[in-house]
DNA sequence: ATGAATGGTATTGCATGCAATGGTGTGGCC
DNA sequence: GGCCACACCATTGCATGCAATACCATTCAT
């Protein structure tokens, strides 16, 4: 079985993933090889290979002498992780008004209208919201641009709650996307970045606000 | 054996890195599991782990059905590359101006010292030049900005030749450097992050540049 | 009652063995 | 002489088994 589209340490990978994502893994949970090769029904060895490389990814870290557990990012950690995203989602705004394609526009501006329109719960805005910024990332065409989101994207899923829990947080949000969306329409790459830029300094001085709130 | 400061498979994974950036194994080179086992002394199974890490991590491809190789870069890529680098430079450049220390700068000045004076070979200046670029990611303290710099570091080292080779690059690269540090000492971060930023185009386009002109 | 020592146990780290797969070389046939 | 088929072999994917370790609970002594 030398070939397989997805090996089984794909599986676990990306199972383990998720369940950070959606929160069934919590950060702080602990994570035993043996019961994920019962959950996904393999051997340890895939799931050794799996957890090496969430841990290399810093989505886990080895707890003690005892096993793994979800990493728990710390206030430092955050403003860290929000400083870097400033850059990452400018390069993705500046790379997404140089080279995507009207079709991806398109589906950028639906995104919006959803999100303004249907969506009303924090959690269904958030998951809208990753959407976005993931779409915009995809619509740069730039591997090492995309990859770099979204692993920094896997870290952000560590930080606890969601902004969109914030009274008039959803509108400051809207109106921020729209700004970004239609400098990448005009082609406009500078105020794209800058707008990107903008939007993620909000976005961490919310987060941050919401942490120290809820501490 | 639960614990070891550095596993079997970290070692492995170093290894590797290290052949890879030093030229020992070249962009295209097959790589087996069983030949890096005899090299390192471990059986294969941590190996396997370091080969998965470096398959995620872009520095190694499964080769068809066969094995795997090191990444070969292909024109696209690069420029993908440097179109990347030239924002994860900037932010280092401006992280560095909001938080190195005196003596991180002091060492940023030796650096800078040491390659106008001491190196004349093309080999050593791009060794000095990953450590002068290394050491302003570290001169951040932003541990996600240095490891995505870290990556990319690694991503370059698949790109053949150096810039150093051609006439007069050395001066302009060390003009361009003393820009950057002289712009993190004033703690100016708008100028340093301008500085890296077309420090970087500048290098992207001598390493198109060369490439072209030797493929 | 509290602290320290000790044995048991949960859990990882690694090696080995086996099966599956795809390439590669060889021989036969047209 | 060229092409196709077949068998072999190299190489990976995975499971299992064993050893080592650090934690935890329990017990004993003070």
């Amino acid at each position: 079985m030398a070939r397989a589209d997805t090996s089984r340490a794909d599986l676990v990978h990306e199972r383990v993933r998720t369940m950070i994502r959606e929160g069934l893994l919590a950060p702080g949970a602990r994570v035993r090889e043996a019961d994920l090769a019962d959950l996904v029904g393999v051997s340890r060895t895939p799931v050794r290979e799996a957890i090496s490389r969430l841990v290399s990814e810093g989505q886990l870290v080895t707890s003690g002498g005892r096993g793994f557990a979800v990493a728990r990012l710390d206030r430092q950690q955050v403003i860290e992780l929000y400083a870097l995203r400033e850059f990452l989602e400018a390069a993705s705004a500046r790379f997404a008004a140089q080279h995507a394609s009207e079709t991806e526009i398109e589906a950028l501006r639906e995104l919006l209208e959803e999100s303004r329109t249907l969506a009303r719960d924090p959690q269904r805005l958030a998951v809208l919201n990753k959407r976005f910024h993931a779409a915009i990332g995809s619509a740069g065409h730039n591997r090492y641009g995309e990859q770099a989101l979204s692993r920094l994207s896997d870290h952000l899923a560590l930080v606890p709650g969601t902004t969109f829990e914030m009274a008039g947080r959803a509108e400051i949000v809207h109106a921020e996307h729209t700004a970004i969306l239609d400098a990448i329409d005009d082609r406009d790459a500078d105020r794209a970045e800058a707008a990107a830029r903008v939007h993620i300094r909000q976005a961490g001085k919310a987060r941050l606000k919401l942490l120290f709130d809820r501490i």
